[in-house]
DNA sequence: CATTCGTACTAGTAAAAAACAAGCGACTCT
DNA sequence: AGAGTCGCTTGTTTTTTACTAGTACGAATG
């Protein structure tokens, strides 16, 4: 029996599926990134409409996420010329094709998080 | 024209869609727990084979992260009776109700994550 | 003019979360 | 006996997040 050969083969396919979603996950599995990614699913925000829309976050934090996901490609900054000066966050290309998964993610907690286990944080 | 009730009705709708993605990522936007999850879909471990699979995460956060989940209801713990004692944990089916997102997730981190950008952790 | 408000951040400190390391009792194998 | 595995727990350290106060700028108001 060369029950070897086969268990690295299986552990193998194993880690190549969850490296994708582990890299997924190095800035989802992060406070603040989902919900943020949601909100911009409406459309381009400035600072404080994200601010408003994404309960509970404070300008630091805020600040610091919208950095790693524009530098992540998954998030658009741009600066709007006229007065007054605007800045504005938008979804990318990239950061569209996350929204299938993400309504998924809705859609589950409608059905699975219907109040009745709100989790304690 | 009666802007103010207008966008107070946006607004409303805006926040009831935010509110499930939210919930989602209480736990999702933790630390390790994605990953958890999606090592979990391919069948019940014990924990160390979650151990083992879960690159990187101590006993310390695994046994914690796998209370919340377990109290949550998404993960469900079983203790097998004969010797040796071991135990064993699965997906409920609420926990099985969150493959299909976690798919979307690799599936998009596959395609728009491969390999050029692996953001530094 | 001065004041207030909104904007989009930054900087420093405090608190919470995660990482790290060692340990436990039970069990199996050499 | 020792060594290893299991499924955790405990305590300390480090990192991340929360909190607070501040910045410079522009627009609106008195």
């Amino acid at each position: 029996m060369n029950a070897m050969l086969e268990p690295t083969a299986v552990a193998h396919d194993l880690r190549s599926c969850d490296s994708a979603l582990a890299r997924a996950f190095d800035f989802l599995g992060k406070r603040w990134n989902g919900v943020i990614l949601g909100t911009l699913s409406t459309g381009a925000s400035g600072f404080a409409d994200l601010k408003r829309a994404v309960v509970g976050i404070s300008d630091s934090m805020l600040s610091e996420r919208l950095t790693e996901l524009v530098g992540a490609g998954i998030v658009e900054r741009s600066v709007g010329a006229g007065p007054p000066i605007a800045v504005s966050y938008r979804l990318t290309a990239s950061g569209l094709a996350l929204l299938p998964a993400l309504d998924e993610l809705s859609a589950w907690a409608s059905r699975n998080l219907a109040g009745t286990q709100s989790p304690a944080h």
